[in-house]
RNA sequence: CGCGGAGUGGAGCAGUCUGGUUAGCUCGUCGGGCUCAUAACCCGGAGGUCAGGAGGUUCAAAUCCCCUCUCCGCAC
């Protein structure tokens, strides 16, 4: 079969590396978002899967807009058969949704109608769900509306956070990625419509999400802290200079604490900073203070004096 | 040339603004002691050309000036 791939971030490179090795199917071509000036002296960033598909010599297009037939060029001449998109990062117009004989297909990181949207994985642990999932759909119009073709569930513990999840959900993806084109390829494609009534969405993850407010209970902070590790990492403030945190646990989920101790820094003793939440407290075991490398508690405990009895504040 | 922070013994930091005795702290490490025992405690030691430039200023530079390299945060 001929594909098409569309995708942009690492866990799209994960899907495209494993059904480039099929042999039975051809990667006619891959889209991926423009490189961008980025980072630190902007300079020009591509993205894990132009990476990927330069290293593999499968043809990488990066059109800045589709919109207006400004594919369908490139589209007529590529001739795929079938579209696979994973987190593209661009809405597709009608005239490429239509195209390909056996239709576009997409690659979500929930079990869909819930977490529709750009950032599922992070927000489904954020929320401390237990469990989610990779579902396949056939594209449809809407922001992850289309009809499902199969899902598989992964598993959320409560040590994972967003790399290791997302690492479980690559895996997962691929596996269904394959079986979905394989059940495609013998016309076992069965389709069953979304329950709008029950969607949630995912929304992009913001600054805003980032912050830490410790006046709730302590098992949020630590999903937050996990859900947000390690990129692009949950933050407060102390002494007026940001600092992030990478990894967290949960030291109590009992004891109302005093709106005047919330986010006080309780205690900051061998390879744990302990701070008060509204409800419990949270153990820091690492950090990334600004302008700073990541650390782990005890080395940022060792560098700091009197941390015990700071508060960590918004700014 | 987007904005900013930082390079000091193995780790994390202080000292730099207001140059000047043996470069300090919390750990780690090595040796010894105490102890039934210990990651606890006590004593002692090793380990640094203060990122680099046979640069500049000075009687004197980790500290002031210049150049280079590297790392990092923000923003995008």
């Amino acid at each position: 079969m001929r594909i098409l791939f569309m995708g942009t971030p690492d866990f799209a490179a994960s899907v495209l590396d494993r059904i480039s090795e099929y042999p039975d199917d051809t990667i006619v071509g891959v889209l991926t978002q423009p490189d961008k000036p980025r980072g630190r002296g902007y300079e020009l960033a591509q993205s894990a899967v132009k990476k990927l598909a330069l290293e593999k010599n499968i043809p990488v297009y990066q059109p800045e807009t589709l919109r207006d037939n400004a594919f369908l060029p490139e589209l007529n001449a590529l001739d795929p058969e079938l579209i696979i998109v994973a987190a593209y990062g661009k809405i597709l117009p009608l005239y490429v949704l239509d195209y390909p004989k056996y239709g576009c297909i997409n690659v979500h990181g929930s079990l869909l109608p819930k977490y529709r949207g750009a950032a599922p994985i992070q927000r489904s642990i954020i929320d401390g769900e237990t469990v989610t999932g990779i579902t396949i759909m056939k594209m449809a119009k809407g922001l992850d509306t289309g009809d499902m073709m199969l899902k598989r569930t992964v598993e959320i513990t409560e040590n994972d956070n967003f790399e290791t999840l997302h690492d479980k959900m690559a895996l997962c993806a691929r596996d269904a990625v394959s079986e979905a084109i394989k059940l495609i390829r013998e016309g076992k494609d069965v389709y069953e419509a979304q329950d709008d009534s029950l969607a949630t969405y995912a929304e992009k993850i913001t600054k805003d999400d980032c912050f830490i407010d410790f006046d709730t209970d302590a098992k949020s902070v630590h999903n937050r802290i996990r859900g947000l590790s390690p990129i692009p990492l949950a933050y407060s403030y102390l002494d007026s200079k940001m600092i992030k945190f990478t990894s967290s646990v949960i030291v109590s989920t009992d004891g109302e604490n005093a709106p005047e101790s919330i986010g006080k820094i309780t205690a900051a003793v061998g390879d744990l900073i302990t701070v008060a939440c509204r409800k419990g407290s949270i153990g820091i075991t690492g950090v990334l203070p600004e302008g700073k490398k990541r650390m782990s508690a005890a080395d940022f405990i060792r560098g700091q004096q009197d941390l015990a009895g700071k508060k960590l504040t918004a700014k």
